[in-house]
DNA sequence: CCGGTGATGGACT
DNA sequence: GTCCATCACCGGA
């Protein structure tokens, strides 16, 4: 292991598909948990029908809107957490969903909250997983990643393009976007399963 | 391995 | 009232 850098604000003021694409071998860390990210996706703030700020300011997205290099974590469904990082300048309420990675650090740990996880790569092969194994919850919501918090994420082993692949949103309803905004490192044994018809059937 | 489905609560219309 | 940026579990192959 290297030296661990502390990503500064001007890697998020940048076009968001940009940052999503150079987060792939960086790591988060929360609470003795070290995860490299292996999938993220971008959502390119209010002219993105499939972002949360497509429909403008509200209490949930405020923190999207806000400075780039700050947490914006949301509910779902009813019992997950998962984790963005707002990105892109000051206002378009851009960002980039952690969707998956590999536990590096504090293995034990991640296990102890992530009890249903039967191999160590499903520990955050998942963004709510993730979410849970970094212990990240509605009181990270916000938090500023760059002054030396306790949630912060470092540099890693840069990652060649021909280790890069994209593709389309997974879980999401809106129209299929023209571009694809999800970025994952080839051959990663921790990156989500993909479900093109994964979409929940309904109720009974 | 794979596909199907219930759980569960908040944001927004 | 409707819609989810999901997960774990179950049964079949």
């Amino acid at each position: 292991m290297g030296p661990s850098l502390r990503l500064e604000r001007s890697f998020f003021d940048r076009e968001v598909t940009a940052v999503a694409r150079d987060l792939l071998g960086c790591v988060v860390r929360h609470r003795g948990v070290s995860i490299r990210l292996s999938e993220v996706e971008a959502y390119a703030g209010q002219d993105d029908p499939g972002s949360h700020a497509y429909r403008g300011v509200t209490p949930r997205t405020r923190v999207m809107f806000g400075e780039p290099g700050h947490a914006y974590v949301y509910f779902s469904y009813g019992m997950h957490w998962c984790l963005n990082l707002v990105c892109d300048t000051l206002g378009t309420a851009s960002a980039v969903l952690l969707r998956a990675g590999e536990v590096i650090d504090g293995v034990e740990v991640a296990r102890s909250r992530r009890v249903a996880a039967r191999r160590d790569v499903d520990l955050a092969r998942g963004p709510a997983r993730l979410a849970q194994a970094l212990a990240v919850d509605r009181a990270q919501d916000g938090l500023d990643l760059c002054s030396g918090g306790p949630l912060e994420v470092f540099a890693g082993e840069p990652v060649a393009d021909s280790a890069v692949v994209w593709g389309p949103r997974v879980g999401v309803a809106g129209a299929g976007a023209p571009t694809p905004w999800r970025v994952s490192l080839v051959n990663d044994r921790t990156v989500s399963a993909y479900r093109v018809g994964g979409r929940r059937s309904p109720a009974k």
